[in-house]
DNA sequence: ATAGCTATTGCAAATGATTTGCAATTGTGA
DNA sequence: TCACAATTGCAAATCATTTGCAATAGCTAT
């Protein structure tokens, strides 16, 4: 965490309480969140500045966002990865990122974001 | 398309204008396309109309879904394909589906959902 | 340690996509 | 043609996310 804290201060971003906060959860968090959750767990902090740290963590690269019933899920954005998702219970899993999409005639810079959406062992029952 | 409206009249389904429209644009339609943009084109029909009638397409598995930007984007789902998206301008091309992503664990019926985003040839000078 | 400047915050209000309640309308099968 | 349930249009509600703005708090240079 220190690393991207610094990582950003090196771009000229101050050190707050809202980055620091949102940082750790998400560390300490290694599936998919979303902001509302992460804003549920720090009260403390305004739900604005909750979404205004996770934009800046999105432009610099920072986190993998996947997007379930409309809405955005974020995490860490450490080895290239994503996540199995129940429908029912929202539990998910993570998925080593074994794919590469990147060979296209008329598009640059493409990214990608996978989404897989399914039913847990027990959502199943 | 015909198709498709007998399909949901074998279950039970009324053979309704906003059902025809939106079908209608969506085969007319090949590539990715918004709710809002679909209504934009049939303002005969309620915006909630639409809504109603892509969900019913979507509890089919009669669409492909994407989500850019905070919004779903749909198609018909012929083909299993997917589809870059310009993040700059809209403008989406056709990728076909070669993956699967299916065998896991703890997860049964996987889902998956692919979105490529990147700038067009265009908006990339 | 202090002061000053700017980035960042919290708050409240706005936005934009999607959903919902309900009364009026329409498709369907009898 | 009738009757009834499904579906619609409309307006209001929701829900996630964004934004304007005045107050606050980092950072840098005194
Ligand atoms: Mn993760
Ligand atoms: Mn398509
Ligand atoms: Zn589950
Ligand atoms: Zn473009």
């Amino acid at each position: 965490m220190k690393d991207i804290l610094e990582q950003l201060k090196q771009q000229g971003y101050k050190l707050t309480k809202p980055r620091e906060k949102v940082l750790e959860v998400l560390m300490h968090n290694h599936f998919a969140i979303s902001a509302q959750d992460i804003h549920q767990k720090i009260k403390i902090i305004d739900k604005a500045s909750v979404y205004r740290v996770l934009n800046l963590l999105e432009e610099f690269g920072l986190v993998n966002i996947e997007n379930v019933n409309n809405e955005k899920l974020y995490c860490l954005a450490r080895d290239p990865h994503h996540h199995v998702i129940c429908k029912k219970c929202g539990y998910s899993e993570e998925v080593a990122c074994t794919y590469s999409f990147d060979d296209f005639k008329n598009f640059i810079n493409v990214q990608h974001q996978l989404t897989l959406t399914g039913l847990c062992k027990k959502c199943s029952n």
